[in-house]
DNA sequence: GTAATTGCAAATTCTTTGCACATAT
DNA sequence: ATATGTGCAAAGAATTTGCAATTAC
């Protein structure tokens, strides 16, 4: 991850974040929203809806999945929750925590995620845009590989 | 595109090279195979699903969507076709033509893509992937943004 | 009180699968 | 002949939507 201590203090105010937004867009600040939110701003990893869910039930706050998609929605609008979609067949979400764009290294053995940040590649993909007569707007890059655990031969079945 | 000719000849090889797989591997050629395969090694466009049943149609040669699903099965196990995720909510398909590796420019307006190869960003990639413990297998880079036309404000909807 | 949200179930979209019938070798 | 492919329709998985009951403000 890129910055574990700054994610911590970006989820304590996270919530308070998304309350702010609530309120300044007029919308209703239901338990639901909030336990949902906490459960993606609070922490650094890749959370597939189903993950929210199964979090959410396992803290007996559970919340219908059409309202985990919907406050998801709210949270990727409000510009707290970043949408990835890693071609696994469904999608993800990570907290943004004001942490800029960066890139992500998937073990293709455990589906651990590692985040990195790199300038040049920022810079390149521009140029490159350019190049072809496309006027860059974003990109996304997805390195698969073996993580340094999953390397070691032991192939365990680990979170993102 | 990388290379227009390239992909002239290998459509006329294609469809023998599909062939001799097929035969290789004991599978039956029919005539469904056969109108799958040229529409998809015929183009060097990113065709989905969709695009290519639409096509085959179009051509009196409909097959049933169950059938497209497994000639392109099949054709991306024999290595003739690649498997490519935008992230728009399913799959496209291209015709392999032997070019190696390479990038993807996609239009957010007319949904146009563009292949592009840098070996630089091959190195770097190997590179990044072992400065955070991962041992690199391969990488999707695309890159979303304004072709050329759609800069120039006209906002027609093209093909991809 | 009233407008917005919630949750359930039905609907959608892309893709896969089961099975009777058709076809390649 | 016989194994394999084909097409249809049903099944699945992720996501969206309609609507009556519920809750925030």
């Amino acid at each position: 991850m890129i910055d574990g201590l700054f994610a911590q203090a970006a989820h304590d105010d996270g919530r308070e974040a998304f309350r702010t937004y609530l309120r300044d867009h007029n919308l209703p600040v239901t338990a639901q929203r909030l336990a949902i939110a906490d459960v993606i701003l609070g922490t650094d990893r890749h959370l597939s809806v189903e993950d929210v869910a199964k979090q959410l039930r396992s803290q007996g706050a559970a919340a219908g999945t059409a309202t985990v998609y919907r406050t998801i929605e709210v949270l990727v609008r409000s510009g707290l929750v970043v949408e990835r979609d890693f071609g696994e067949g469904f999608k993800r979400y990570e907290a943004s925590r004001g942490v800029p764009h960066h890139e992500h290294l998937l073990c293709t053995n455990c589906g651990k995620v590692t985040e990195f940040r790199d300038e040049r590649l920022e810079r390149m993909t521009t140029l490159l845009a350019e190049t072809h007569g496309y006027s860059r707007q974003r990109h996304r890059l997805v390195i698969h590989g073996l993580c340094s655990d999953c390397q070691r031969g032991a192939a365990r079945s680990g979170v993102r």
